[in-house]
DNA sequence: TGTTGACCTGGAGTGCACTCCAGGTTGTTG
DNA sequence: CAACAACCTGGAGTGCACTCCAGGTCAACA
């Protein structure tokens, strides 16, 4: 076994099993395979056993669209992104443009989120003289 | 019509009707419907025809209701808040604690944001060299 | 050699938070 | 008085993003 792919060399030694991939992306086994199969992970290789193997790459990219569906890029989106990946260098301005669509959704959340924090300050003045209950955790 | 309530003075003159509260939050009849079947909003006034009448508190405890819906905080939680506040003073320092808890949520949900938008922008210096796509909208 | 564990596949099921619908009432408007 | 808009109720349906399951393969270990 080992160095599944095309390449013979152990350069490959740095391969995940997907329970691997899991731990060290906390993205679920099941959820890593949902997103391969909605094509938002691509060209992962395959043990001679069938099995998945992820590469280092593998592992920036899961972190990628951890981070993009953590601020609310949908998977509909986020599969759109990963067509235009697919179709060479002459889609990167549509990419571009995504991105930064997405980056100043992501500043307005931000700035949403602040103003909720405000909105709860000003909410916990009203138990000032209140001692809070301990917490159950923690 | 006009002072639906209990109350026959006109000082009821700013009930909302479920339209009116609508656009008024921002939250759907629907919503708001459904919202106080979970027991998030109680004590809603009725006209006379069975229609509800929103008054300003309303109002109020609704978009504070908005705020920490939009910060993730789930009807579950929000039903166990309300449920507190339907208990008397005594239930305070409980509330507050669930106030705290969710206002370091939201805080730390802000990091992850300011950390999501520096991948980002990482991302965006692939394409530092490339002209973005015109946007769609405005 | 048998059983255990990690993985495979396709497809069904889940949980949440709405959102929509059918069938009905009321009050206004042309 | 007919038609319309806004609302009522209980309950069904929706969309999303997973998450779980049945039935099977394979490799390693006791």
């Amino acid at each position: 076994m080992a160095t599944p792919t095309t390449n013979e060399r152990p350069a490959e030694i740095s391969l995940l099993t997907p329970g691997q991939m899991a731990d060290r992306t906390g993205v679920s086994i099941d959820t890593l395979r949902y997103y391969e199969s909605e094509g938002l992970l691509t060209g992962v290789a395959r043990a001679t056993n069938g099995h998945r193997r992820y590469s280092s790459n593998d592992v920036l990219w899961v972190e990628v669209l951890r981070c993009l569906r953590a601020t609310g890029m949908s998977i509909d989106q986020l599969r759109h992104y990963c067509r235009l990946g697919d179709h060479g260098p002459t889609t990167k301005p549509e990419r571009k443009r995504i991105l930064l669509d997405h980056r100043s959704l992501v500043a307005s959340q931000i700035d949403e989120l602040r103003l909720a924090l405000d909105l709860i300050d000003h909410k916990l003045e009203q138990y000032a003289d209140i001692k809070a209950a301990p917490n159950g955790a923690a």
